[in-house]
RNA sequence: GCGGAUAUAGCUCAGUUGGUUAGAGCACCAGUUUGUGGCACUGGGGGUCGCCGGUUCGAACCCGGUUAUUCGCCCCA
């Protein structure tokens, strides 16, 4: 017999880890629907075709790709199969794959439904995506995302909103958080500088990496790569970081002579539009404009945003990347052939935020929450009467459970004790001739008999 | 794609310079007088030491290979 396993990457999640993931759910959905988004969830098999494409060479490369049903190599090329050229066959043994986000099913889904969907849309979509990555701390091969997007609407009222509900969530988790953002104008404003995109777009990868690997290691990557004024430039952007506030960073971009151009305009006047919408709204969670934020998603056009933990009661040895992302992308479902629809959006990574809040030991109680009551039956007589009165518990919203048959009162008192039950209701020989029960509060290890028709207001 | 670490009971792990019948804790089952949990005590079941090969009189231990897991890099939620 084999022995049982998991693919690597993936997990089982047991009773009490379900619990408490349900619960992290909650609040995000609570939080989500408070903001008036809609929920929406796709299938996890999309056709290959409209996940390609989309994230890149290195992320068509994590796509979990589905063999064809059928006899599908009597089809496939002879040459190919001979030169077993697996890259190249791979398009026609394979149509479909596992969605790597819920950002593209999205914009699929909202072009298939233009007709029916009145912009602005907000939707939002919790469920688990897939990518066939190298597993390691914090990275998962299937992990959820919990999305909230808005489509068809370039205010940036919207993004505002989302950063509010970054906060909101996070406070109502109980979780610290730093809440970053910027504009990815701000960034494409050294293009010119750096002379072209392809130095450009180096450029922004290696910034996103500053917190990481500080300003020398950035350095020494931009040295090694030869990127034109790359030096100048990170010099430049990492003074800004450096300021004090957002408005002196606002100023110092502003002032930057290499950098003036209409990108650079753009960037700093939403920024102020975005800053002015929230400036009298009160925040859990600090808020700042991070200029090396560049996020590495290629469709975002306009504002990233990013959570990182700031928790002290998290280990300082637990490091974990972001938990939470997102941004504007004016041209994504451009690619589906439906022009100027702006995007913007959020992503809480569930299974991230987990970890964290187990390792700061941070779950209330009230997310571990199991059955209540316990019925213990002396004998098999008893339990007639049993299922009634947990009905009437049940009725009134208390989880009860009536423990299957009469075996010995040690094993059902162990069955409830290890369950965290609160309440043992004893019914016996003598309960049953008096109308009474007997309620031990397994907690304190008090015991009182009562009258049967007592059993719910004493309890609730 | 690259590198490191690990693999022994259901779980977490010990296991001496290679030595005869491979251990502990937890979990599980039973019991410590028949209707009272957590604690304690007693007993019990459970392992081809990841897999294949080599060295040796003898391998959980040494060597080679292989597979899996995990941590990091690349990349990225």
């Amino acid at each position: 017999m084999d022995k049982p396993s998991l693919p690597s990457g993936t997990r089982d999640f047991g009773p009490e880890v379900m619990m408490r993931r349900k619960y992290i759910i909650g609040i995000i959905e609570a939080t989500f629907k408070r903001f008036g988004f809609l929920p929406l969830e796709t299938p996890a098999v999309e056709n290959l075709k409209t996940l390609q494409g989309k994230y890149g060479d290195e992320g068509d490369q994590l796509l979990f790709k589905i063999l064809n049903n059928g006899d599908f190599l009597a089809k496939a090329d002879e040459t190919l199969l001979q030169q077993r050229d697996s890259k190249a066959l791979t398009p026609q043994i394979s149509d479909r794959g596992l969605r790597y986000d819920l950002t593209v099913p999205l914009a699929r889904f909202v072009v298939m439904n233009r007709d029916k969907i009145h912009f602005p849309f907000r939707r939002y979509q919790i469920q688990p995506v897939w990518r066939a990555d190298r597993p390691q701390k914090g990275r998962y091969r299937e992990f959820w995302q919990c999305d909230a997007d808005i489509l068809g609407s370039q205010s940036i009222s919207n993004e505002a909103d989302l950063l509010q509900i970054y906060d909101t969530a996070f406070a109502g988790l109980g979780l610290k958080v730093n809440i970053r953002f910027n504009h990815r104008s701000l960034l494409d404003a050294f293009a010119p500088w750096l002379q072209g995109t392809a130095n450009h777009n180096r450029f922004m990868q290696l910034i996103d990496k500053a917190d990481k690997i500080g300003f020398d290691g950035v350095m020494n990557e931009i040295k090694n790569e030869g990127i034109p004024n790359g030096e100048d430039a990170w010099t430049l952007l990492h003074h800004i970081s450096g300021l004090a506030d957002t408005d002196q960073k606002l100023i110092a971009l502003q002032n930057a002579e290499a950098i003036q151009n209409d990108a650079l305009q753009k960037g700093i006047t939403e920024i102020g539009q975005l800053l002015n919408l929230i400036k009298n709204l009160p925040t859990a969670n600090t808020l700042t404009l991070d200029v090396t934020l560049a996020r590495g998603l290629s469709y975002y056009t306009g504002m990233v945003m990013e959570v990182v933990p700031a928790d002290n009661r998290i280990p300082a040895d637990f490091r974990i990347g972001s938990i939470g992302g997102g941004g504007r992308y004016d041209n994504l479902t451009g690619v589906f052939g439906l022009k100027d629809v702006s995007g913007v959006g959020i992503s809480f990574g569930l299974d991230r935020i987990y970890d964290l809040m187990d390792a700061a030991g941070i779950f209330p109680q009230e997310s571990m929450q199991t059955t209540r009551v316990l019925f213990c039956c002396m004998d098999e007589s008893a339990m007639p009467t049993a299922f009634a009165m947990a009905g009437k518990l049940r009725e009134a919203g208390i989880a009860t459970e009536v423990y299957p048959g009469a075996a010995k009162l040690k094993k059902q008192l162990d069955y409830a004790n290890n369950k965290g039950i609160q309440w043992a209701c004893i019914l016996g020989e003598q309960e049953i001739t008096d109308g009474t029960i007997s309620i031990k509060n397994l907690e304190s290890g008090t015991q009182e008999t009562l009258p049967q028709n007592q059993l719910l207001a004493h309890i609730s």
